[in-house]
DNA sequence: TGTACATCAGTGAACGCGCGTTCACTGATGTAC
DNA sequence: TGTACATCAGTGAACGCGCGTTCACTGATGTAC
């Protein structure tokens, strides 16, 4: 399920309908391929089962429900992130476990990241600073881990910063692939690894040419 | 002006409203953030200041205009790229020569490079492949500069186009940001050339390892 | 325990508006003979 | 050189439709006393 990943606090407290018109705003959005801010009342509230004026008991306008939205996106990443650090701890390579679990989550919550990596590129509004954040936050995390598991000979917390962001930002744009063709897991899982590595590597041989 | 990346023998042989129509298309959707398939015709004739009926004269439907809109975009991208890497050849030093010519080319044509990025992470229909194989060309022609110069010690033409293609995926998504901030020209093209650096050191680096 | 009232999600009719599309038309430019 | 016709970008009125929004309403649930 969608919801597993969302914040239960928020979301268990939420009518049902409320539920529903998120759900329906991020399906719709991955779909039909839509911004979350041209989506329509309407067919919001048809494809939510609900009637059309019932959106007005939730929401103020349909700006509030991309908030709503984004939002949902948000946790939902955040989550599911978190999990996937804990469960690469018990694997054999860090980067092949992140990378495979990683790629687990996209699958089971494709629409979040169809939605999300497009929204991420979308000059507008309040909704790109927030996504970047997001990712700012899951880089920050992987810091943070990064450095207590002593992963990486890279010792100044701003560096390392920089390679997870970019790392951080290349998964999600690349994670797209899996969800049109689950088949090429294996694929993807050796490129992403593969740039991970480059990633490290190459930042080390910076630190030795003085140019960091 | 927006229309000198434009090939020349598709762009002048069109009628002036087709021109119009296109241009309004990439400003409406730079401007308000919309997809190219979310374009409104009566709004489009608007901004092309046109009468509505007009589009008919030069389009079959929206989704030609998207298609033309799109394919404009593609012809300035890939002609602002090939002038880049003539004037790069006479920079004392190639990479940073890249980024900063690139970065021009954005400010020059923003349009094309807010709306280009969106689209290439938007899941919708035939245009993401599209934007897809322009940055496969662009990687391409850098694979055969980079060799031809001798500029990198990597010798598999393969591995040389991930590498090119990852960094011109980056500079595209990173390109952004100079468009509402120029002041940054500065710290972004020193953070460009340090990506485009730990790429390539990165990859020499794996290839000492085994790991390619 | 029973009655009165407040709260709130959901309903259905009605509105004015901008939309995409069709149609019949104009007026300028180019071509045939 | 002059007339007749074809081509084609642009025009303006009219259409039916789905949209966002307003309004007055229902019906279930919870709370006060």
């Amino acid at each position: 399920m969608n919801s597993l990943h969302i914040q239960p606090a928020v979301w268990d407290t939420m009518p049902e309908g409320k539920q529903k018109l998120i759900l329906a705003a991020l399906r719709i959005a991955a779909r039909d391929g839509l911004t979350l801010q041209s989506l329509k009342l309407r067919e919001l509230a048809r494809e939510a089962d609900l009637n059309h004026n019932t959106f007005y008991r939730h929401f103020d306008n349909l700006e509030a429900l991309a908030e709503a939205t984004i939002e949902t996106i948000a946790h939902q990443m955040v989550v599911g992130m978190k999990q996937i650090r804990i469960k690469a701890r018990s694997h054999s390579d860090a980067t092949v476990g992140v990378v495979e679990y990683f790629l687990d989550l996209v699958v089971q919550i494709p629409d979040a990241f169809v939605v999300g990596v497009r929204e991420l590129h979308s000059a507008t509004s309040f909704i790109r600073p927030l996504l970047n954040r997001v990712l700012d936050d899951i880089a920050h995390e992987s810091v943070v881990q990064i450095t207590e598991l002593k992963l990486v000979p890279i010792h100044k917390p701003e560096v390392l910063f920089r390679v997870a962001r970019d790392i951080t930002h290349y998964m999600f744009c690349k994670s797209i692939e899996i969800i049109k063709k689950p088949a090429v897991k294996k694929e993807l899982t050796d490129e992403m690894v593969h740039f991970i590595r480059r990633q490290f590597l190459g930042e080390i041989a910076l630190m030795g040419t003085g140019n960091d």
